[in-house]
DNA sequence: TTGTACGCGTTATCAC
DNA sequence: GTGATAACGCGTACAA
């Protein structure tokens, strides 16, 4: 692979001229200029970006960590960072966390020591001091850590109360709700104190199911409907954690001789793009799952600016109305 | 940061030291080594991987560049090669190229650029010529550029046998194969020889279908739907490109008022962890997603180390019958 | 307007 | 066993 020497020597001038033309930096003649792009070209030279970094100390890398992008919503939601990260010139370096402990903490380190700019954390396992402490551009999804870390979300709370409220028009009289585990600062756990809120204040008796770890998990996820359809025989509408959640809703429903909406309600969350495969339009709330991964973006790099951020950023969520409720 | 610098001065050894202690390198006293673990320690340092890769040129990175993470397919193998990445100490930059020739040209360049030591290639638009040009280990999935450039994927012609024979053994009599556009020496165009060559051997008549751009496009999967519906009445077996036609196919007999199996079977092929949330169990040709992933990445690293490796690796499907034969 | 020389943090090649 | 010192490829004061 040549360098800029090698340019440099091709074109009868030094690195520094080189440098300036790569860089578009200071006053240098047309004439050299055009001979040192020719050489460039001659040579199909691209500088080192390991050099460059190394020497401007910033890699233009942004590290992203989440639990799985094997995970519909995460998959998605990664396409659109990768995407927006691309065109502000960035890279992205992805880790899967599994929601592991041990795991986010060495991808952490990883990070760190390959010089990324900054950090999405879709996956945030550890406690508030480890983020707290390096001293790193960071944006969190749905978890508060501390007031300089900013985290960007959809209006959880707001979703809660529209799911909700839906199903109780429709005139479900006894409901559920199934998630991810409510740990940890977890702004999804709003979805489910708007829901509590919203059920009790229509006098209408609910179950909250969850399961251990918020991970994608399919087998939790048929288990804990199966034990619904089993203990709590009489619910007649569902609000799922996520669309996968209903999903599976919508699956264990067909099995258990339940017509949706006939018999059973159902409202998803996220509003992820593949909802349009299923047999039924899925209800759901819909998250702007671009428009957050545009947003992290940026914030990272307005920090790496050293531009002024916001502690949050609460993105609105739309009620999209489908065939299963 | 701390750099070597700081923990040699800590330590009271020379840099030289340190770095033999970081890499296991030469004889040194336990002694000293204490000491400068112990500096390390203190200083919470990390040696900066930029400087490493610079020094050494070799980045530990991997290039990945796929069409799209959000397609579940490419979103289970991009887990994969995500995690054994890892296991081998390596780390994933991602690309989506959106199958677009200019894009992925774009990633190619900027990869090399980045100095990562392979690229494992999952879209592939461009013409052979670049791909043999550019020196640098190289892994692609389903499309064959030169012997030196290793390929994986499923045995796609055993694959298209299986589908459709299970379809004619269930009866059906008129037959149909939607999936993306067969150019480029894409493999996966041997599922619809296989698919053309048995239906053909059993004298049952069928149609063919596929997408311009091979890319994710949901509305062409329905309009190619429709369109068969509409041209073809008849048919009552379908072999999709992909579990996600597939379950568009579902959805669209159900829209279409077609019972499955009983007017219609279908069979899909990938065996995505996500088929299960759909409504009737799919019956699916399944490739070994995980194994794909680890082998392309096993194959560069293979590469790096000036290993051996054979210009191609079909590794076994498996018929899964579901509930839609 | 252009070139020289040094620094970025590590590794590797020599000496001691 | 341990320590200077020159690469690795590039950016950039500073000098010319």
């Amino acid at each position: 692979m040549p360098t800029i020497k090698d340019v440099a020597l091709k074109a009868g001038v030094s690195v520094t001229t080189v440098s300036r033309v790569l860089n578009n930096r200071g006053y240098l003649s047309e004439k050299l200029k055009k001979k040192v792009l020719q050489a460039m070209d001659e040579l199909n030279y691209r500088p080192n970006e390991l050099a460059r970094s190394l020497s401007r100390s910033r890699s233009n890398i942004i590290g992203l960590i989440i639990p799985s992008v094997a995970h519909p919503f995460f998959g998605e939601l990664t396409g659109y960072i990768e995407e927006h990260a691309y065109r502000n010139g960035c890279k992205l370096l992805l880790c899967n966390s599994r929601q592991d402990k041990h795991k986010e903490l060495e991808y952490i380190d990883m990070l760190r020591a390959s010089r990324v700019d900054g950090i999405i954390m879709g996956s945030h396992t550890l406690e508030v001091e480890a983020y707290q402490q390096m001293n790193l551009p960071l944006v969190t999804f749905d978890r508060q850590i501390s007031p300089g870390i900013p985290y960007v979300c959809s209006d959880n709370y707001q979703g809660g109360v529209l799911a909700t409220t839906l199903l109780i028009e429709k005139g479900c009289r006894q409901l559920a709700h199934i998630g991810g585990h409510p740990g940890l600062n977890i702004l999804s756990g709003l979805r489910f104190e708007a829901f509590a809120a919203t059920a009790g204040a229509h006098n209408i008796p609910y179950t909250l199911l969850h399961t251990d770890h918020n991970s994608f998990d399919v087998e939790a996820y048929e288990r804990l409907l199966a034990q619904l359809f089993h203990e709590q025989p009489g619910t007649d509408g569902i609000f799922a954690g996520s669309d996968i959640i209903a999903a599976y809703a919508l699956k264990a429903c067909r099995e258990h001789g339940r017509r949706v909406p006939e018999d059973m309600r159902i409202v998803g969350y996220d509003g992820i793009a593949l909802r349009s495969m299923l047999g039924p339009a899925l209800s759901t709330i819909r998250q702007p799952i671009e428009a957050m991964g545009k947003l992290a973006v940026e914030l990272i790099i307005r920090q790496i600016h050293g531009g002024p951020v916001s502690p949050q950023y609460v993105l609105p969520v739309e009620l999209e109305e489908g065939a299963t409720t």
